[in-house]
DNA sequence: TCAAAATATATCGTAGTACGATCTATTTGC
DNA sequence: GCAAATAGATCGTACTACGATATATTTTGA
């Protein structure tokens, strides 16, 4: 047996006797999805770094992206989207700054206020990667829901 | 208007408009995914700290215990299964071994293969924290899946 | 209206951890 | 039985998130 065959047997195994076991704990289905959580991620890093982006820049852009809508987001705006400190937000937008992917404004409402802009550079790569993402989880997002489906049908029994 | 109500708005906005154009990429549904990821790794990274372990430790755990049914898995295993180099897996092990969650075997039908297995110690925590995400999965992934769902109908549309 | 408190951004030093490069031990294949 | 492949371990490096701290601007309240 290769070692791919093993962890695919690994992975891949019927379904978990625990299941019926209404006190025991389905490690098993936890472990497996987080394993496809994993996989999706790992995916998504892959993806990023061909287009010269960590997974965090990748995810900046996005947010960044995603959610100006009425206005650009700021800074902070920035942090809590990606659920990072405030200072680290500021780095991640120098180092991205540096690289010509996103520009600051100040806001003229609140000059304490930064607000956080993609490039046209900024917009070629987050167009593509987000093409690419689209297509996964229309594709292969079902291993991840049917996993979650498993948690709710079970979760509530 | 509160940060916080700031943050929701920009998350919890109406459908997007851009799901109705055919070439645009809908951004707005990638980031809203993202952020509901990052939410639960998040969680989950918060529970794990409560137990005293880091997300990579409660992620051995998990994988060690989820997926040694016939046979225990190895170092090599563990860093497939974490998707990680092997030696990675190996300083992973090297932290956990020292903190008493997991113990080494050697593997005696290949004596290059360590096998590895979870303590008394490590069992209790990787139980507590996994009735909590069973709970949390059963209950709010319901936000992943609206998602996921999402893009799997616009992804064939 | 002006000082104190709150908010927003920025700077610096530190620490954890994943990785590449490299090494040793064991098994497999010819 | 020797070369190649496989498995695990060691060491130095680099990235990045964080805590502590500093500065600027706005808001609050006497």
């Amino acid at each position: 047996m290769t070692t791919q065959t093993r962890i695919r047997r690994l992975v891949k195994r019927p379904v978990s006797k625990a299941a019926d076991e209404v006190r025991t704990v389905d490690y098993h289905a936890l472990a497996r999805f987080r394993y496809e959580l994993r996989r999706f991620l790992a995916f998504s890093e892959t993806a990023a770094r061909k287009e010269k982006l960590t997974p965090q820049q990748h995810q900046a852009l996005l947010s960044i992206k995603g959610f100006s809508h009425d206005k650009p987001v700021s800074v902070g705006d920035l942090a809590k989207l990606l659920l990072i400190r405030h200072h680290t937000a500021v780095e991640l937008i120098d180092r991205m700054t540096k690289l010509g992917l996103i520009a600051r404004a100040a806001d003229p409402d609140d000059r304490r206020r930064i607000l956080v802009r993609l490039t046209a550079k900024g917009e070629r790569r987050l167009r593509k990667l987000s093409r690419i993402h689209f297509e996964e989880l229309s594709a292969s997002g079902e291993a991840l829901m049917d996993m979650l489906q498993h948690f709710r049908q079970s979760g509530h029994g």
